[in-house]
DNA sequence: TCAAAGGTAGGAAAATTTTCGTACGAAACA
DNA sequence: TGTTTCGTACGAAAATTTTCCTACCTTTGA
């Protein structure tokens, strides 16, 4: 019980191959390192043990098929999202969405694209 | 400058702290350890030390004019806030505001009351 | 064919985070 | 006063996370 939401919570290290793997779908270590190599040096062996002990624990799952294996994220990109956005709410804000989105509309970094957007979101919304 | 940027990085632990002393102002370390231990099983000690690295990594400051030394956020509240979430929607949602909200919406968790704050605080914005 | 390049596996070191034992001082109070 | 309770400080152990060394196999190409 409590262990199946351990395996939701990918440490810093995990959340950043996660993100490589949900930008750029399925690919080898290789070409997850080569993606982190942009953002930090890293080392290949290093990438690999982690995407390792990332299939063990199931958040990534494999094709082992070919000398270069596969890897794909195990869950639903939008089921991890989700889970890490709830949890983000909850610790930030008290699970206030609205809070959350307060602060976001506050926030000088919000584009007027992004304002848009989610007006026009809430209006389709409405229409339902 | 990297350096700068741990200090607004807080762990997991820290940021269960962080939370407390948001919630409750500031406080003592067998308040907070209380706080705490509603959540988990927690040793005193484990709290104070913990407690204490963040006082010196300048994460949180302190009042040791008492025996019972009183600590309070370093940094303002907002503003750690603003980093974490600016660092979530970058992450996650590769800086777009809009798609984080999307999901927020498209979340079964977010009630009609959020909805609705969120509808109005959008309005509030137009008129500006 | 054989050396070089590139792949996996796994253990162990290193670094970081978390926990706790122990020492010791101050306050409370019987 | 003396003993019990509650506080801080601090080092080190424990646990977790991250990094990398080494061995060894497969593919590639000169």
């Amino acid at each position: 019980m409590k262990d199946q939401n351990k395996q939701l919570e990918p440490t810093r290290s995990e959340l950043e191959i996660l993100q490589v793997l949900w930008e750029t779908g399925p690919s080898t270590v290789r070409e997850v390192n080569n993606e982190l190599l942009k953002q930090k040096d890293v080392n290949y062996t290093t990438t690999l043990k982690l995407m390792q002990i990332m299939a063990d624990k199931g958040i990534l799952a494999r094709d082992e098929s070919q000398m270069k294996h596969v890897y794909r994220v195990a869950e639903e990109e939008q089921k991890t999202k989700d889970h890490l956005l709830e949890k983000f709410v909850d610790s930030m804000y008290k699970g206030s969405a609205s809070k959350l989105v307060m602060q976001l509309l506050g926030n000088k970094k919000t584009s007027k694209e992004d304002l848009k957007a989610i007006k026009e979101l809430l209006n389709k919304l409405e229409k339902e």
